[in-house]
DNA sequence: TTTTGTGAAGACATTCACAGCG
DNA sequence: CGCTGTGAATGTCTTCACAAAA
């Protein structure tokens, strides 16, 4: 896991030889090697793994930055400005690798082992994410399913992850190494549930739950809120009557 | 519906008496009661939603922009700032009536009646959408469930919403003056769908298929992708383990 | 030639700081 | 007094435009 960003960054300022920067100490040189990489890029390295996927299963083997520019409607500045922020990826005068980039992405996101996620939460959402096969091929496992009222759900069939107690939580947890907890339960009790997450060691929350949680800052939250995107779609959709 | 904008920006020029600009036809002025507002500021309301009713449930009445700032952890000028594109809400040296804020947002988010939704895709995610009670809070309503194959899903209880082939998909969204499609199929069916939601005559679509998707310009699209947003958790992760 | 990688410019968003009002 | 509403200042992100590389 740890390799995972020795690809980052990796440019030698053109203007400094090694020998040079070794005898020397540069106040500045430790700054450039740590340029801060924004939110927004990080958001669509996703995008980026998305359509060359698309891009491989259309046969696809070097795509140049327009080329994938019109496939997520983007700027292609802006993607090979994303890009050059982790290292040269691209062939000058030809595009970029498609096979390559796509491995490069993983390592860059962290994914190239599976991590491993416990489900708080088996109502309906929960069971929903349960059989969500899509996590497997993106890198992510559920590996442990935990619930207020374990005899709920679906019943257990042979070959189904069993829906344990949440006083097993931290046990749970510690014993399968697992780091990523998924909320998915009412608002009411998703605060609490991040607590017990955090003090199980976890360190990302993926909240399914329309509140605000909080959590020490070494750990992570991501919330995806329904409602809220609905309440956006909804504004876009007043605004055009208007005209 | 028509009315659900007419608080905007009804602020008028101090500078100009409304005599004066009944008079004379001044160029400026169409301009002024357009100011564009960001894209980040629409996002943030659905949270101020959210900040607002849990204040109620506390017994709230009034907050200042610090309250609500440290509830969903932004800046209090981001908040006056936010609210300030849609009107003046607050009482200098008070703050802001929580009730009264709540139904301005809802007006301005366009939530004053009920949008009424067809769900495309009767899977797992499909059926926990369907089970997901929280939409009718928001201000949403699933009014009809299509699926390739309508036999499958959960056995279909009295009262339930029967499950539609897709033939009669353009009929029913006609029918029942449907507004709103929610994409909920797999990746390679999702564009074909999202064609015939758009020739069904839907105005915004929210994608749950992790793929790409295009529709004219009139149709607002919003996608909402799990894998994504696990691997912006992913990348986080890694990266702190490089600390 | 073509297309990358990247400073500089421009657009956009956030925060500061204070006048103005209750 | 306290807090809003808002220009001005600052910070961040996107796009342009071109030198450098294959």
């Amino acid at each position: 896991m740890a390799d995972a960003f020795e690809t980052f960054n990796r440019k030698t300022p053109r203007c400094l030889s090694t020998k040079f920067s070794d005898r020397i100490q540069i106040r500045e040189l430790p700054e450039l090697s740590k340029k801060k990489i924004p939110e927004a890029t990080i958001r669509r390295l996703s995008t980026y793994q998305q359509i060359l996927n698309q891009a491989t299963d259309e046969g696809i083997q070097i795509a140049s930055s327009a080329e994938l520019a019109k496939r997520c409607r983007l700027n292609p500045a802006q993607i090979r400005k994303d890009l050059a922020y982790f290292g040269e990826f691209g062939v000058r005068g030809k595009g970029y690798d498609v096979k390559n980039l796509q491995e490069n992405l993983k390592i860059i996101l962290g994914i190239t082992t599976i991590w491993k996620m416990a489900l708080i939460g088996a109502g309906n959402l929960g069971s929903a994410l349960l059989a969500h096969k899509e996590f497997l091929s993106h890198g992510f496992i559920i590996d442990a399913v935990f619930d207020k009222y374990p005899g709920r759900g679906r019943p257990q069939k042979p070959g189904t992850l069993p829906i344990r107690p949440m006083k097993t939580l931290k046990p749970t947890i510690h014993q399968r190494s697992i780091e990523i907890g998924i909320v998915a339960v009412p608002s009411e009790a998703a605060q609490g549930v991040v607590a017990q997450l955090v003090e199980a060691g976890v360190r990302g929350i993926l909240n399914f739950a329309p509140t605000q949680v909080t959590a020490p800052s070494n750990v992570t939250i991501k919330n995806v809120d329904l409602g809220s995107e609905l309440e956006h779609l909804s504004y876009h959709l007043s605004k055009l009557d208007e005209e």
